[in-house]
RNA sequence: CGGGGUGUAGCGCAGUUUGGUAGCGCACAUGGUUUGGGACCAUGGGGUCGGGAGUUCGAAUCUCUUCACCCCGACCA
């Protein structure tokens, strides 16, 4: 490739709108052009890196005996009424009419295509387990896109369905998913990269995990313990914290606050610290007039995440303002009047007493709350978010949260889709059955800006050699010069004979540019022919990452960038 | 969907308060001088000032409306 030609502009200035290292950079050098909010296209550079990014995951998944094939992104309505998608998918679906009239949809995930697929072709138990996979356009009609490339409407995924005779079949190969999955991240040059549990959302199944880049970027908080190996994402971190209680429980006393409401205040005036507090936190019900209710220690947050798996319905935060039997600011748990309204309380108030809680009435509180002596059979949940310093479920270590980019998932899926959509294959019995599925994705465009939010320094990106758009950026200085002109030329030749990746800065500029715009686009080796190198027969090579800058005799050219790239 | 912000040349911005017919830097083109860390001089091309409506003799600037994009939140197989 001749960089005279190579399409896309590299600037000297951010671009107005990237918050984000990933995003400024990928723009400035040219990579990556917005076409609509969530929509981009791609330059040569970046096409190539998804290229290499693509082979590295088909590598892995040939390995553990993947069939890669390819699903449609248009598909008809039909096929997602089968498993019940088709209404409970919301708006992030595309949807619309063929010239016909008919009803199709955009592909946002491809479990109906795969099951579809596979359904008719695998007849017995026999011929499991097995995998499909494919890389393949999906979109999805995100509320906010953001950072980039790293949450978009339109991307490739790679995402892979496997069929099982019975849950412990999918273990093991759900298990050999897993260390593909690191293998992939490992081979791609993330380092921070870690599987964490996580929640399975509206994917049903049991069991799933996500690999998290560990970045401040990160949309997603990671709870992680630093002693032993637990890890999870903070949807579904376990709290685990000390509740001490004090000697002498305290009466009941009703106290004037005024208009103190939060806890800050309230906590602030009666002289108590916040944990000292059980705060109401009220949501309702999606789609019902159901209030639910919960109580928790005033220093602590609700973890939406748990509390909708508490209760069992989708919900939302709110609007206090409109209902008639909560006084918001001084709801209390004690001597509580409300109807229709589920009531929670969390783990963290166990055994509590001495507790600050709303009277039920307007400017008043009530003090020496006593969980155990006042309530009498309730039931407490965890449905408290975990915060950095509260102690690992495990092994009791304080526990870090972390920032995190999602950058893969493997869920065991279960028979959701297998039995909705009818397929079954025969047993050993004779009977059949519906196959237990897992399903695991991993997104390309979102890994290569992930790398590229990880590896990058004040100059530019910094590829890693194994998905670097080209190994090596050949720079001719002063191409004017006949000599310089003619040993450039030659090396890239060469190079291109010898199977090395390069792209030739052929252009008559100064070297300040051609120098500057190898390091923005992050290419792993430099290797630089000028009439100061060539005086004494030689080219310098210098690596992006600043690990090497010598010169070579000419003819030791090639075998040095051969053993620098380890071929 | 709620809150906030921004739309002026390919990119980054000034001009808007106080209305007078659009400018700077980068990039691009031509010529010349340069050449190891984003060179310099000269000349030149490029704009429905996001769109529409209104006020006015006159609107980038004021009013209304609409669209797009960004940030925070909600949402997120």
């Amino acid at each position: 490739m001749l960089m005279s030609k190579l399409i896309g502009e590299r600037t000297k200035e951010n671009p107005s709108d990237a918050m984000i290292a990933s995003h400024a950079l990928l723009v400035r050098a040219g990579f990556i052009k917005l076409v609509s909010n969530g929509i981009w296209s791609l330059a040569t550079p970046a096409k190539r890196i998804c290229q290499k990014i693509e082979k590295i995951i088909r590598d892995e998944m040939d390995a553990i005996g993947g069939q890669e094939a390819s699903f449609p992104v248009v598909m008809p309505r039909e096929l997602w009424e089968q498993s019940g998608r088709y209404t409970s998918i919301g708006s992030e679906m595309v949807r619309f009419k063929d010239r016909t009239g008919r009803d199709l949809v955009l592909g946002m995930t491809h479990e109906e295509a795969a099951v579809h697929f596979v359904r008719d072709a695998v007849n017995s138990y026999q011929q499991l387990p097995v995998m499909v996979y494919q890389f393949q356009t999906k979109f999805r009609d995100e509320a906010r896109c953001r950072g980039g490339l790293i949450r978009v409407r339109e991307f490739i995924m790679k995402d892979a369905y496997s069929f099982h005779i019975d849950n412990d079949d999918l273990e093991k190969y759900y298990a050999k998913v897993y260390d593909a999955y690191i293998n992939i991240f490992n081979r791609m040059g993330m380092k921070r990269v870690v599987a964490v549990k996580s929640d399975t959302g509206m994917m049903g199944g049991s069991v799933a995990h996500e690999y998290m880049l560990l970045t401040d970027v990160g949309e997603d908080a990671i709870v992680i313990c630093p002693k032993c190996d637990y890890k999870a994402n903070m949807e579904v971190a376990v709290s685990n914290r000390i509740s001490k209680r004090d000697e002498i429980s305290e009466e009941i006393k009703e106290v004037y606050t005024a208009e103190a409401t939060d806890i800050a205040a309230v906590a602030k005036r009666l002289g108590v610290s916040e944990s000292k507090t059980m705060k109401a936190v009220c949501y309702c019900v999606k789609g019902s007039e159901e209030l639910v209710l919960c109580f928790i220690r005033g220093d602590l947050e609700i973890n939406e995440a748990k509390l909708k798996r508490a209760v069992q319905k989708d919900i939302a935060p709110a609007n206090l303002n409109a209902s008639q039997e909560l006084q918001a600011g001084n709801i209390g748990a004690y001597n509580l009047n409300v109807t229709n309204t589920i009531i929670l309380f969390d783990k963290s108030l166990e055994n509590q007493n001495n507790l600050v809680t709303g009277a039920n009435k307007a400017e008043y509180h009530l003090t020496g709350i006593d969980m155990a002596r006042d309530f009498k059979d309730i039931e407490f949940v965890d449905i408290a978010k975990v915060a950095k310093g509260e102690m690992c479920p495990i092994c009791n270590a304080p526990l870090d949260v972390e920032n995190g980019i999602e950058v893969g998932n493997i869920f065991q899926l279960g028979t959701k889709y297998t039995e909705s959509m009818n397929m079954t294959v025969l047993g050993s019995d004779g009977k059949p059955f519906h196959p237990i599925m897992g399903c695991y994705g991993i997104g390309i465009g979102r890994a290569l800006a992930s790398v590229a939010q990880e590896s990058h320094d004040k100059d530019g990106l910094i590829w890693p050699m194994a998905i670097a758009p080209w190994q090596v950026y050949l720079c001719g200085i002063r191409m004017d010069n006949s000599e310089v002109y003619q040993k450039a030329n030659e090396l890239y030749a060469q190079m291109i004979k010898n199977g090395i990746e390069v792209i030739f800065d052929d252009r008559d500029t100064s070297p300040g540019v051609k120098f500057s715009d190898c390091d923005l686009m992050g290419i792993p080796i430099r290797v630089v022919v000028s009439p100061r190198s060539l005086a004494n027969g030689e080219v310098e090579i210098q690596l992006r990452d600043k690990t090497l800058k010598e010169n070579y005799k000419c003819e030791d050219a090639i075998g040095k960038l051969k053993e620098i790239m380890g071929k």
